[in-house]
DNA sequence: CTGTTAGCGCGTTCAA
DNA sequence: TTGAACGCGCTAACAG
């Protein structure tokens, strides 16, 4: 309420600017801008920043990045075909913890998504404009491992989520699917399930696979018996269609497991629809619930995933190599969060 | 499979560098990257674009943006206090579409979720860094005006999302919330309801308000009674302990609009628990249905919300400014989608 | 058709 | 404690 509200000058003022309205040279507002070791005078400190603010001064990004030879900036790949690529929320929340963590560090993150017709275009991957890129793939097998060795061909740093590779400059930043997916083959295990239908994606798919494995490793430790469904595109109608046909050549299993939540909504849907008593006569489970199991009716058993902490850690990882000129780790494995519900 | 893997030399490749290759001037290399009208011969041509192959040269851009001077970046920023800043479905959606039409005409897209606590130290607002903004906004409305007058300041062309702004610089894009929030109340009104309750969150938004309006707006015309539940945070907890009261006090409506999906769902949760049936006994709408109004169990009556186009639309006003100085048009209302379920 | 010159805004290096 | 040159990589303008 003070002085009067500092507008930026149409067009751009440089330091230059700044320093003749403060009566110094454009080398002195950049050593008080950056807090430089040569003290300057508490006084000509005090004109540069009150210049500053009357100006409305905004340093100008690229000529600093260009100068220090640094992008100050992180890219955020998504590998996807279908445009809206934000509709995962596994997703979302790993761009969010990515995001924050860059931001509280000083750096831009440069989002973008790209479809496997596109790679050659995209921006990320043509141009210099970012020190590290941190990528989550779909899609098949070809396309992704196409996109990781364009990646790594820039010589940037490269963190990749949910996938592994063997390469030093790639960081892989994954969750215990593998884990998650055990528990809760254990926990099903031990309310006495002895025949078991797993709900899965006919993509294969790297997290998917370990999230089976976990579950085929207890099965055949507890001498439980485990039938795969292939729910081709993990949408209601190939989940419900999918399981309709299992149900009818191998009748009703103890439990169903979903790959992913989705899959475990439709088979709920299905078999209330059917009349059949969830948890009484089947129970089922979800994985990587987000809120996406509080609205199911009842609240769905599933296996929280730590995304948001999964990108935090990947720009963490990026920070790291930017320091030290390598990963802090290469092979990160966060915990997940068994979560029961009524379902189970 | 032809050439020798184009693999980028560590530390840097600069037209120079291609230009040496080629036995030619780095303005040479320029001019055929960018395809410049001086026609080059074919033959030098040739030898240059075969160097650029081969050296995995790609340009810097941030040299380039500064001699352009023009970022050829786009900022998106996203106000909200909570760090999952992407946990919303349309703020996502929005910005595949604003991130996919920023690549289609070459420009990058920089992401930053910003908290009230923390705009001060914004990126996207201390640097120069992007060529224009888009935002959008939750919080009270004061904070969101501070926010957009830190964004104005700057000089830079803005889009808001979801939000009216009178300024030359400010460009406004919203969805029809007040039509489609009509069009929910005439379809109930249809039905013959008589007394509506709608679910409203206790903060006061934009958006909200629309809705609220649309909805009290064909009720005064068709003479039906309206009661406004106030449902604090819009969560399930929130939301149900409210209309349990509002259900105490006025005892059953013929239908319940909810102002979001979320509300509704957890609306229909109550009913269904308390013995109430749905369509049969009350209807329950929602608003903004993405993918949630699937998994309900029925079907949610809702409105679909345009957010992907929302945010190529924005987008596109920007990508005009840049070319005429200009908006195309300074508020744009996209059309919602009624989508009628088995709920009402 | 190709090379030369100059400068975008900033920060490092040295000199005053 | 402060100032003057120089260059980061690239391109607009003009010269050859």
């Amino acid at each position: 309420m003070a002085t009067a509200p500092p507008r930026a000058v149409r067009g751009k003022v440089t330091l230059k600017d700044v320093a003749l309205a403060a009566g110094v040279t454009s080398m002195t507002v950049s050593n008080v801008l950056n807090g430089r070791q040569g003290q300057v005078s508490a006084d000509t400190h005090a004109r540069v920043t009150a210049a500053v603010e009357q100006l409305g001064y905004r340093p100008h990004a690229m000529a600093r990045r260009l100068r220090e030879q640094r992008s100050m900036a992180i890219g955020m790949l998504v590998l996807d075909d279908v445009p809206e690529f934000l509709n995962d929320h596994f997703t979302s929340q790993v761009i969010a913890g990515l995001s924050n963590i860059a931001a509280d560090h000083g750096y831009s993150l440069v989002l973008q998504g790209v479809r496997s017709s596109n790679v050659e275009s995209a921006g990320l991957l043509a141009q210099i404009e970012t020190d590290g890129v941190c990528a989550i793939l779909s899609g098949t097998q070809k396309q992704r491992h196409r996109l990781v060795d364009r990646l790594t061909a820039t010589g940037l740093p490269v963190v990749m989520i949910q996938e592994r590779y063997d390469d030093p400059t790639v960081c892989c930043v994954t969750q215990d699917d593998r884990g998650g997916a055990s528990e809760v083959a254990r926990h099903l295990v031990a309310k006495g399930a002895k025949r078991l239908f797993m709900l899965l994606p006919a993509e294969e798919w790297p997290a998917m696979n370990a999230r089976e494995q976990g579950v085929r490793a207890v099965c055949r430790k507890a001498g439980v018996d485990l039938i795969r469904v292939r729910c081709g595109d993990e949408g209601i109608t190939d989940t419900r269609a999918a399981l309709a046909a299992a149900l009818d050549e191998h009748g009703l299993p103890d439990a169903i497991l979903g790959g992913n939540d989705r899959m475990a909504v439709a088979a709920m849907m299905h078999l209330i629809e059917a009349g059949i008593r969830v948890p009484d006569q089947v129970r089922v489970t979800g994985f990587n619930g987000f809120e996406l199991g509080q609205f199911g009716l009842p609240k769905l058993t599933t296996v929280r995933s730590p995304a948001y902490h999964i990108g935090q850690r990947a720009g963490a990882e990026l920070l790291s190599y930017f320091q030290s000129g390598s990963f802090a780790d290469r092979e990160i494995v966060l915990p997940v969060e068994f979560s029961p519900g009524q379902t189970s």
